[in-house]
DNA sequence: TTTAATTAGGATATTTTTATCCGATATATT
DNA sequence: AATATATCGGATAAAAATATCCTAATTAAA
């Protein structure tokens, strides 16, 4: 569905996001851990969630990853699958058609346009710090 | 979504299945250039649903790949995603967690599922007659 | 101003996926 | 039996995704 780059880039928006209520700041090292993800890789992905101005970064000393807490509200699902797979997933033909459109569908197009509207609205509707409360609070887990 | 492989292994089939009403068998040449895809990629693929009992191939001269008619209507898309990209499209968690369930559920468990089962549900409950049918009837189209 | 801590980013390595090539094997026809 | 035509299957190649390493740039604190 998503990609290894993909996931670990939502949990760790969802790691980050859970520190920034707090005001603490996190590094890839932390994150990797939570997540149980490969260190230097998280951090690759970090930077490409930064540039896209999803998180924010501060550098040197006592620096790390954070989340505006004014934004945790208003980051969606769908900017961090956007940022990371593209919108492939949720716009894309199902089949690999160049184009999904109803005037040259592919076969599975009318059975598989109301999962991926469906994914599609969820990934839109559905914010960082909603997540992050479910972590906080234990009724959901970022690993194993 | 689905991988490469996964994708020409369902084109390929509405394809073979469109033939095998006629009683005519195809080729991977043909297969290839009807869904557009790598030839020798996709002759790997027609071996792989050989192995899993979905489409049959007659070998030597006069020979190529059909699909049984009375099984055409009983293939259902879950077995050859099943076969070439396994099962964790439609069973597996969103996130990448070991497991997905309720007791140890990822941030996007519940919001996950129901689109999960519905694309489980899809798969499992659309056969190849069906496709076939619209492509033949030119309500739906293999490639471009 | 020096130092230590930390992100940024380029280079490289590994693994997986996608794709190609070729000889072996099977088989219907001649 | 010989021949032509197919699939089968192993070896390889190329591309993309995943992962690691090292140095540069930045910055707070001492
Ligand atoms: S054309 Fe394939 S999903 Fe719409
Ligand atoms: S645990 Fe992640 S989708 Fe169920």
């Amino acid at each position: 569905m998503f990609s290894k780059a993909c996931e670990y880039g939502i949990k760790a928006s969802i790691f980050i996001a859970i520190n920034s209520y707090k005001g603490k700041l996190v590094s890839p090292k932390e994150i990797a851990k939570e997540i149980d993800s490969p260190q230097a890789f998280t951090a690759k992905i970090l930077q490409d969630l930064v540039r896209h101005n999803i998180i924010n970064s501060i550098k040197g000393a006592y620096g790390g990853f954070e989340i505006r807490k004014e934004e945790l509200a208003s980051i969606k699902l769908s900017q961090i699958v956007n940022a990371i797979d593209g919108d492939n997933i949720y716009n894309g033909c199902g089949l690999g058609l160049n184009n999904c459109s109803e005037e040259h569908p592919c076969p599975v197009h009318e059975k598989f346009k109301s999962i991926r509207d469906n994914l599609k609205y969820m990934l839109e509707n559905t914010n960082l710090e909603e997540l992050a409360l479910d972590i906080k609070s234990g009724a959901s887990f970022l690993k194993v």
